[in-house]
DNA sequence: TTTATTTATTTTGCATACTAAATAATCAGG
DNA sequence: CCTGATTATTTAGTATGCAAAATAAATAAA
């Protein structure tokens, strides 16, 4: 009989919060969320996306992104404008004050991923992350 | 250079959300959410645990555990009194539904863990759940 | 060109999840 | 016994996250 502590819904979810609290005590530093931030790393790759076209590389609800961008353009670090050609899409631009954290910001990412995992050699690493891409696709059966 | 895609809290997170949405398919069809059907398997190990003493087995926060408690109260999953020798604890009692559904729920959740890691191998599911594990205990550096 | 459909985003409603503050009850000291 | 600290739970406030409904704008069809 397995314990619901051996249940893969309970073990993702407590170190994906064990995760997501490590990152927000650094996030919030800045004003931020663990969320805005991974929002900022797209835009960074990715500038003037629209709503719709971050939720995808995000993989996050139009709903909740909704909120997201509101927040940031609030904290500064975005800028939220209707498309010339289209308006109802939104284009969604840097703003200096992030252009100027984007070095801090990358670093800061990096580092704070090499920590969580750090426990885990090379290759446990490379494991890891693919059997989590794995969930991300394949837990459609039942 | 990394990509946001390839940080750790963003594969974690999509992982989460995609485990999280299957067993929510199953769950609902009973009116619960995972989180719920995974109190209730808390109980089902240890009957008459209060608040307290829930919220530690199953690491969530009091302030949480308090609302998911009370719209399991209001479906009649559970009992919430207050305990006799100290009036400030709960006392948490499954109710005959949930005892009439025990089974039925142990086998779900069973199922529901088996078909998510499907595309894993034995080896790899024991390697995963050890490093997830690893990652709750161990990411505090930085 | 007026209407119907489609598309992009926002809003509403519900459920986690955490922090901090408020309540309530017990316990420890004097 | 009464006051001050401690403990257990709840409430308030903020931030994801999703489903479904509402808006708003563009496009297709007649």
């Amino acid at each position: 009989m397995r314990s619901y502590q051996d249940v893969i819904l309970f073990i993702l979810s407590k170190a994906y919060q064990k995760v997501y609290a490590t990152f927000k005590a650094k996030t919030q530093l800045y004003g931020m969320t663990p969320i805005q931030a991974l929002v900022l790393h797209a835009l960074y790759e990715e500038e003037g996306l629209s709503a719709g076209e971050l939720g995808k590389r995000l993989v996050l609800d139009g709903a909740t992104l909704s909120g997201v961008l509101d927040r940031m353009a609030d904290g500064g670090w975005i800028t939220k404008n209707a498309a010339k050609d289209d308006r109802r899409v939104l284009n969604i631009q840097l703003t200096e004050k992030s252009r100027l954290y984007r070095d801090t910001f990358l670093k800061d990412t990096e580092k704070l991923h090499s920590d969580v995992l750090s426990s885990l050699s090379a290759e446990e690493k490379r494991l890891l992350i693919r059997m989590l891409k794995d969930l991300r696709k394949e837990s459609d059966a039942g």
